[in-house]
DNA sequence: AGCGCTGATTGCGCCATCGCAATGACGCCG
DNA sequence: CGGCGTCATTGCGATGGCGCAATCAGCGCT
């Protein structure tokens, strides 16, 4: 646990304000956590004793009702914290974390977290537009639930997906992460039947390139239109 | 506009941590406007020059999406901030918020957000904590549009606003102020028809009495019985 | 290399909800 | 006090999407 790197994180926005020192002690608080595909960070619901940052890796956050089913309220992309209910004055954690690829997390006790701003008010506005933009982007959703219909909004998902976790390939941009037809059905609120039945409609026109939690986006363009689109 | 009585903000828990002198220094700066029913307190996507406290009345705050659809993000109470766009770093307001009755609203320039939270680190947190709140509450709408059907949604928004809103009478729990079966629909992400053929069925069964613009809650157990329900 | 598991596809019937449209009621305003 | 505009109700037909269930395919494991 002593002496996590700081190259690690000295590539963050969210610390390139921080001397190397005051970096330094930041991260003797904290602790270095490794998680396999399927692990959980914590429980929803569980007392909030840690606030986090993910490293490396992909993390679905999902809320479960009370009648069992789920849904995938957030996607964790690396270099995002998480988890910081404390700071909300919240004291249980609002869903769970768990790992959709290998991944590595920092770890902070929430008592921390006060010096944590204390030292680096930079962060508490960070945090602030975290949370602002986490808003904003739950407001976005609830509209498009409202109001679209499921390929549209099916659409909206994948195409927010190959923003924050693209990678460019010579066939068109992946999506860099193991995402089944479930979880896709689970953030656009649908069953997974429907979306496997728009994505392979999508496939045949050409949009996309399906496979067993794969998914490459060959169009960027028509899935836009389609996110966009009129009535049509 | 010199001289808001203190008094008239006094009460609110937001404030209480300050001294009579500090709280006039702050309503130094600000100033009072009314609303009538309709009018916008300031309009989706323009630029935050203000933030806002509600005093009295009620606002909607909707959302218009690119088609024109209109949905109602949220609803505010007296004692509310809101409208504090470049707290989270944002420079345009995200949607806009309409009187829905008469109301009576602080204004201040977004500049002595700083002074304001400096003055008063309460607020700070404070504001953080709403955010929070309202996150969570946004969370939960999501998982209740992905996963509920109509009528549920329909039971939970009414239970949400009798709590937030409700007067109680003799014969039973008033929503206190004007609210349209469209906006009900608007913030279930519904029809205004089926929220009408919604609320005549409970009519029928004696959970609610209805009205032009008017709600009153019979039976808020039954209510919360068919917001939570299992099958049935 | 073969087996088994989990995830994906797909057909079919059904039901909730939408969309439209016409009618009806309440309250405000002159 | 009467007219008019806004809001609400309700019937009917169309349909999107769900739910079930059977089949298939990819991938990891031994």
């Amino acid at each position: 646990m002593a002496g996590i790197d700081r190259s690690l994180v000295r590539a963050l926005p969210l610390f390139n304000k921080l001397s190397d020192s005051e970096l330094d002690d930041l991260l003797a608080q904290a602790s270095l956590r490794r998680f396999a595909i399927g692990e959980a960070v914590f429980e929803q619901g569980a007392a909030a004793t840690h606030f986090f940052l993910l490293l490396h890796g992909r993390l679905k956050v999902t809320q479960v009702t009370a009648d069992g089913q789920q849904i995938i309220v957030r996607v964790v992309h690396p270099g995002d914290i998480f988890g910081f209910a404390k700071a909300l004055q919240r004291q249980d954690y609002p869903g769970t974390p768990t790992a959709a690829a290998e991944s590595v997390v920092i770890c902070w006790p929430t008592e921390v977290w006060d010096l944590f701003v204390e030292k680096n008010p930079h962060l508490a506005v960070n945090a602030m537009r975290t949370i602002g933009e986490r808003l904003q982007e739950a407001h976005t959703r609830i509209r498009e639930m409202a109001t679209e219909e499921v390929e549209r909004r099916v659409a909206h998902a994948v195409l927010r997906l190959i923003k924050q976790a693209g990678k460019i390939e010579s066939a068109g941009i992946r999506i860099d992460f193991p995402i089944s037809r479930q979880d896709i059905a689970e953030m656009t609120g649908t069953t997974l039947h429907t979306v496997s039945r728009i994505l392979s409609a999508w496939e045949t026109k050409g949009l996309v390139q399906g496979g067993r939690q794969k998914l490459l986006v060959r169009d960027a363009t028509a899935l836009r239109l389609l996110a966009e689109g009129s009535t049509d």
